[in-house]
RNA sequence: GGGCCGGUAGCUCAGUUGGCAGAGCAUCGGACUUUUAAUCCGAGUGUCGUGAGUUCGAAUCUCACCCGGCUCACCA
């Protein structure tokens, strides 16, 4: 316990007022280093190892209001603990607001109750956690609050915190200090939490199907399954170049081959690509791999899995997104991708089977080609034109060109289409889907087309052949319906975020001056 | 990568025609035993993103660079 002396002697660690002229941020953390040290000379640890509370703020508030309903007064002693927020000193009473896991309680000091523990008040800053003990009670004005009776510091913190009433606004801090973020900003643990959710809710749903999830390697010696420029990097005893994952498809694959019929992965890949409000170069997937289903039934299954988590975030299968209404609920419309690409731009993808025929096409229909070389470029850039805008309500564009769908299965119907499907909301794809290509011959011929497209337009990335890979499905893959989904764009329209940099706790960001 | 906008105190922001660097919160000193953006009295905030240049004089004008945002291109 504290020693009147002793507190009154730590009065000559406090810088006098003319050495306060220099302050700035050093000055803050000395003088909170000062305050520090007056503790231990009071004989109080500043950073004890644990503190036993019996109540968040909103179970203290919770058993409050049960006992005022039966009109019984509260007596019981409790212990809650917080980072301190907010403080009004009163001169010999001080409200303390505490911050804690679910919300916010105040607690009353009294001098009166604490003796000569209130002249530890002195040493206390917004920012630091304390854990205090009590009984409540509603002020005047109303306010549930803990008449405390015993405190303890549980950590000394040593620099401040952004301004209690606007908070932190700037985005750099914000995604660069995300603690800060989390601790001003409703929003931001929010969307933390609602990612979490997101993520759960994913998981339960794919384990309730009787889905398997696995964890298959990042490091890898081809970055197969997608057409992404991977990033690169080296394994130093075992001498040789690795990539890190583009995607967990041909992995997942293998796994069907071994026998297990329903397999997921939720798992971050990487991308070395442009960084924009939709792209992170680390990011979120989900991918499943399911036997004996098609690309139809994984369209079923997206619809469920996508209005089941609009429901558990946001009690709802219509959710808010920026100025639109977005209604999750299936089924979802299917769009013929042909059919549409024909209604938005009048170009028949079928009538223009070479590069040149589609180009030109293209070209009589305003948009800029300069940057394409390769078909599937061309075609990837005519939907992204003139068909994704038009995407606002959850759909899907089914029945993908073979040429752009490298691991898809062709069409009974015909072998200028695949069974492939993406899903789209708001202009932006979620999904990404089809029956996947299980015929091994075939399999090698289309990674051999993507190897010599490759070659041909070394702009453009085009899938790896994964030689590994072809000789697992040449030991038989049962017909499956596959499935990758983006998490963070998920998360994003859940959450009512118009960037992916909001939904990923630390996105990447360029290096600044305070980096080594 | 291109275009546009921005970077001033720990935080939120002003800063006029180029003329001593400002406010609120936070901090520090003092008063105050039911406050809650507490209040009242008093005090100090600083690499004006960085570096050059123009000028008697630059937060302000010019150039280059760094970081961020939006946007276009590319990608998912």
């Amino acid at each position: 316990m504290a020693q009147l002396e002793l507190a009154a002697s730590s009065k000559t660690f406090r810088p006098e007022g003319s050495k306060l002229s220099q302050q700035n941020e050093q000055e803050f953390i000395k003088v909170r280093v000062e305050k520090t040290a007056s503790l231990r000379q009071k004989g109080i640890d500043p950073y004890p190892t644990s503190y036993k509370r019996t109540h968040t703020s909103r179970q203290a508030e919770e058993v409050f209001e049960v006992a005022e309903k039966k009109n019984e007064e509260f007596t019981e002693t409790i212990k809650v603990a917080g980072r301190i927020m907010g403080r009004r000193g009163m001169g010999k009473a001080s409200f303390i607001d505490l911050s804690d896991t679910d919300g916010r309680i105040q607690v009353m000091m009294r001098s009166n109750v604490l003796d000569e523990d209130y002249e530890i008040l002195d040493d206390l800053d917004i920012g630091d956690w304390i854990g205090a003990e009590g009984t409540l009670f509603r002020t005047r004005t109303g306010q549930i609050t803990l008449q405390v009776a015993t405190f303890s510091i549980l950590c000394k913190s040593l620099r401040p915190l952004p301004e209690k009433w606007h908070g932190l606004t700037d985005v750099e801090t914000r995604f660069r200090q995300r603690y800060l973020d989390l601790i001003s900003n409703e929003d931001a643990i929010k969307t933390a939490k609602d990612r979490s959710l997101l993520v759960s809710t994913i998981r339960q749903f794919m384990t309730k199907k009787g889905f398997i999830e696995v964890e298959t390697p990042m490091l890898v010696p081809i970055a197969a399954g997608g057409m992404a420029h991977p990033f690169t990097t080296h394994h130093n005893a075992l001498n040789r170049d690795l990539y890190l994952r583009i995607a967990t498809e041909l992995h997942l694959k293998r796994l069907v081959v071994g026998g297990i019929e329903k397999v997921f992965e939720i798992g971050r890949v990487f991308r070395n690509e442009g960084v924009d409000l939709q792209h992170n170069p680390e990011f979120t997937t989900l991918e499943s791999y399911e036997a004996f289903s098609d690309y139809n039934d994984v369209m079923s299954m997206v619809e469920q899995l996508v209005s089941t988590a609009a429901i558990t975030l946001n009690g709802s299968e219509t959710v808010r997104y920026g100025e639109e209404e977005l209604d999750f609920s299936p089924p979802w419309p299917r769009i013929d991708l042909r059919e549409k690409i024909i209604q938005v731009s009048g170009i028949d993808f079928f009538e223009h089977p070479e590069v040149d025929s589609l180009k030109t096409a293209m070209r009589a229909a305003d948009i800029d080609v300069s940057q394409q070389v390769s078909w599937s470029g061309l075609l990837d850039k005519l939907i992204s034109d003139k068909v994704e805008p038009t995407l606002v309500q959850p759909c899907f564009l089914v029945n993908y060109p073979v040429a752009m769908s490298p691991l898809a299965k062709k069409s009974p119907a015909d072998d200028r289409i695949a069974e492939r499907f993406e899903g789209f909301v708001c202009g932006m794809e979620i999904c990404n889907a089809f029956t996947e290509l299980n015929d091994p011959i075939d399999q090698r011929a289309r990674f051999e087309e993507q190897e010599m497209l490759r070659q041909e337009f070394q702009n453009e990335e085009m899938d790896r052949l994964d030689e590994d890979f072809l000789v697992a499905i040449e030991h038989g893959m049962p017909p499956t319906g596959g499935l990758g989904i983006g998490i963070d764009r998920l998360a994003m329209l859940l959450t009512d975020n118009s960037s992916i940099r909001e939904v990923i706790l630390f996105p990447q960001l360029r290096s600044d001056r305070t980096e080594g």
